[in-house]
DNA sequence: ATTGGCAGTCAAGACGGGCGAGTGCTAAAG
DNA sequence: CTTTAGCACTCGCCCGTCTTGACTGCCAAT
């Protein structure tokens, strides 16, 4: 069975082929950390953690290099995720603290991220659903046209054109927008859109199908398709680091842009409980773990935010496999608590 | 000098060097196009376009590659920039005809465009400057925080959180609202910075602190660095022509994320009457023309788009030298006019 | 369980010859 | 003056060979 000893090893392996992208060997190892064994010994064990699929050899004599198996081991058990230097919580604070908006915070949040770990950093919007309507405004544009604008309590706005038939009475949209924020103001997003069923029917009749429209436009912004968005940064590191893949990172950065496969990733990570769950709250989906979303060489390290619970959204990196998860956890972990900080004031 | 043919000849260069991605020599031209002489005389035409620095070898023998100026030339006398296709016009109706708002019309845009070149595309934000008040909001957050959003009628939001000293009186705050949509409303952006400046006065005394607050934000929101902002899509792209570029493309990628020298290159296009002016108002900024942004390898297709008269804003494509010119120009001008008139609609 | 030694394997880099595409030049022809 | 054919020359590229060096796996000894 692998002993105490051959998982420092395979610590020590994951450790060096990552700061040297080489396949690392018995040699180097009893030369660069204090085993106080001989090289033959790490050899044995080497054996042993190839046996268990931990580790390989690229060709038949070279050094070793983790499997995903054994990033995964690593990330599980072997990773000390040390807190962030003073220095790098001074720059959290510098960087994100002048922020005025929510698409501001959500810009610097994820610029800041990939410049803590030289990787590609995401971050999702924050989930309509988990939110509440704070305001709902009507503004004629036209006179046949009204832009409705919802107003959540995450400081997300979402806007809408509506071509309403005839002309707008202003008085009467003055009325509909009071009474929209009455019945809905408050009102979990969910409910919200239940209560707009109803709601023409508290005007005359004739009002109706105007109502009709407005309140359909208001349903489908609660839930458009844009409530699931992600904010990224540092596309520009995938690039930095192309030698890490062995085919070409074009499908990479054709899924980043698409969005949708990243979504969906975040989504199950954000519902899995047990797979890739790890290191306080940290998670991470490593490797072939992501073959399903063609994403099967790279890792994605995430983290919920948000509401103390962390179940607003989700941020986090992507990267290479052969990424410095030690580091890259402990940053995700940080910049996540002070984003859930940074929201939870307001 | 450079007689007609030498010029066909410079085309047939340019044309073959972007489609096979390999110097072009003087008998596979012969092969590949009627020009009823021989291949000698062909290369003694490609040593005249050699001495005037269209073209050069990149081996002592092998065959030519248009230089920076050769492309140049190309672009502003020998491309022929051909309608689309039915087919394509068809497809940029179809996508962008379904479009919500003015930040959906955008994404959608800069992903056709992308599409159709299948290069890195660009579209610039509607300069606010341009554009007039439509409405002010101001929405109580909490006891003392306001969200101010400025509505204009390119359809484009912003908001802005204000804390205020002390309680908010909310029948105060619908007056400030009423007040500023008396003075702003139809005001070009500038003109209702100005006006700002004064409106406090219009209000008690005892006032003053806290209108003066929401003025400054307003002031803000209006001069706003986010005013200028791009959109991207399709930085895939830059991926899959990487062997384009003789250094890597990280710092091209860079400067895309970074998108301050962009809007600089942008300006400078809009501005700039003669120095790149070109077909049909597409301009081309090509290879070393760029060089001061860093990005000397690089070409970028711009045009004008909103007002008739395309001053509202700039889109285009960037990607390697070697780009089919023809294509990418005639896709660049049709999507242009085609957002022109969708803006024009409203 | 650990160690030293030894033979075997294989990727990577250096060397060198042959191939072929393409050029420039010159002299002759239109 | 332009065009053409012919010819010698130049290099980049491909391919096979050889050497080097870093590891491993195994075995016998401790």
């Amino acid at each position: 069975m692998v002993s105490g000893r051959s998982l420092d090893v395979l610590r020590v392996i994951v450790q060096d082929y990552v700061a040297s992208r080489e396949p690392v060997g018995s040699k180097s190892i009893v030369e660069r950390h204090s085993f106080g064994v001989s090289a033959a010994t790490i050899r044995n064990d080497m054996a042993l953690l190839e046996e268990e699929e931990l580790i390989v050899a690229p060709h038949t004599s070279s050094g070793r290099v983790p499997t995903d198996k054994g990033y995964r081991m690593f990330v599980d058990h072997l990773a000390d995720v040390r807190p962030l230097t003073p220095a790098q919580r001074q720059a959290i604070d510098q960087f994100l603290g002048a922020s005025v908006d929510l698409d501001d915070v959500l810009a610097r949040t994820v610029r800041l991220l990939s410049q803590l770990t030289h990787q590609v950093a995401l971050v999702q919007y924050p989930l309509l659903s988990k939110s509440r309507v704070r305001h709902v405004e009507l503004v004629p544009m036209s006179t046949s046209r009204v832009m409705s604008v919802l107003i959540t309590d995450t400081g997300r706005v979402e806007q809408r054109l509506v071509d309403v038939p005839g002309q707008i009475d202003e008085t009467f949209l003055a009325e509909v927008r009071a009474r929209l924020n009455t019945a809905l103001g408050g009102l979990g997003l969910a409910d919200a859109a239940e209560a707009l069923v109803t709601f023409p029917t508290q005007f005359d009749q004739s009002r109706h199908p105007i109502v009709a429209l407005l309140a359909s436009s208001l349903t489908e912004q609660i839930g458009a398709n844009r409530q699931d968005r992600l904010v990224m940064a540092g596309t520009a590191n995938l690039v930095r680091t192309e030698e890490d893949f062995s085919g070409s990172i074009f499908p990479v950065l054709e899924a980043i842009e698409e969005q949708v496969t990243l979504l969906r990733l975040f989504g199950e990570m954000a519902a899995d409980q047990n797979v890739g769950l790890s290191y306080d709250n940290v998670r991470a989906s490593i490797g072939r773990e992501n073959a399903e979303f063609g994403l099967g060489e790279i890792s994605v390290l995430t983290s919920g935010y948000g509401a103390q619970d962390g179940s607003v959204g989700r941020l986090g990196v992507l990267g290479p496999l052969r990424m410095d998860y030690s580091n890259n956890m402990a940053a995700v972990r940080a910049v996540a608590r002070y984003l859930t900080g940074l929201l939870g004031e307001d």
